[in-house]
DNA sequence: GCAGTAAATTAGACTTGGCTAAAGATATTA
DNA sequence: TAATATCTTTAGCCAAGTCTAATTTACTGC
């Protein structure tokens, strides 16, 4: 019960037009994805046969309790990327957005998981993950290198002078 | 000029065969992706028309300049993602290799780029970054929370404690 | 309650990328 | 060198996903 790119991404844009509209139209997800309202019959037909989303002709389209499960899981994917892209990497949002819209569909459970895992251990940390990314934050800019230390190793090597002492 | 992913797909494998075998055949690359051979040959047509791949009917294949280029690109963004996801994340290494199969055609050159800086930045620095990916492999590992430090935390904490002596 | 407009659907075509089966070319080996 | 085995290509098919144009349905204002 595999879902393509292409139909992962009709699920996730009803699901963002729903958050805001309570329900959506066909036209909503043609303009949020740039395809004709034709393509988006189509993949409609797909959706309510494999049980994912309410929808009779010329009717409004809802989401079942099972594809609302798979839409959320996309766009929470969605999320982690662009945010890590922007907060992290300073990537603009506009590519931050669209890769994520890519990364999205092909990034397993398990990765982005474990991936999660990872950013919540630098950012939790409070004796170092903060401060650590502002460090990459520093380095970017300035274009520093070894010899020019970012501010959280430069805090460190005091330290590292003072307790030698 | 953008190539599909099934279209960098091949020309990946073709470079990689060629890094081992100095020059591939068909059946090579219809084992290496898995695919038949008849559709080898599709793909071939067009890289050749594209001016990427050097091929007659019946005789071996070679990249053009170009062709080795970009397939170099998208092999190089596999392997950081590979290696990202085997070394930092610990994710199985055919996981790991499906995944950077999948993310290497749609990873922008800016953002893996950007992504790059960002591991060099942790690996490099020798005040934090190398203790702190162990440090997440150790709370990964542990199975660690907030008021379980792992060694990173652990040794900062030590440090703030003598300074404030 | 009806006419006009906007939205949704249907029909039919096209592209990409895969397949199988058959035919053609090349290599191997007896 | 002739027979056989192995590649490679061709031909024709299929499915997914898109489009345009034409039609049908639903809504809105008079």
């Amino acid at each position: 019960m595999e879902l393509s790119s292409s139909l992962e991404d009709y699920l996730e844009a009803i699901y963002n037009v729903i958050k805001v509209k309570t329900a959506a139209r066909a036209t909503d997800i043609a303009k949020k994805l740039d395809v004709a309202n034709s393509s988006v019959t189509n993949a409609l037909q797909i959706l309510v046969n494999r049980g994912l989303v309410n929808h009779a002709p010329y009717d409004i389209i809802t989401l079942t309790p099972e594809g609302s499960k798979i839409a959320k899981q996309i766009a929470w994917k969605h999320e982690v990327f662009r945010d890590f892209f922007t907060t992290v990497l300073a990537i603009d949002s506009d590519t931050a957005n669209k890769c994520a819209c890519s990364i999205e569909h092909v990034i397993p459970d398990e990765v982005i998981e474990r991936f999660v895992q990872y950013l919540d251990f630098e950012r939790q940390c409070k004796y170092g993950g903060k401060r650590w990314v502002e460090g990459f934050g520093f380095m970017r800019k300035a274009g520093t290198n070894e010899n020019d230390p970012c501010e959280v190793c430069a805090e460190k090597k005091e330290q590292d002078a003072r307790s030698e002492k």
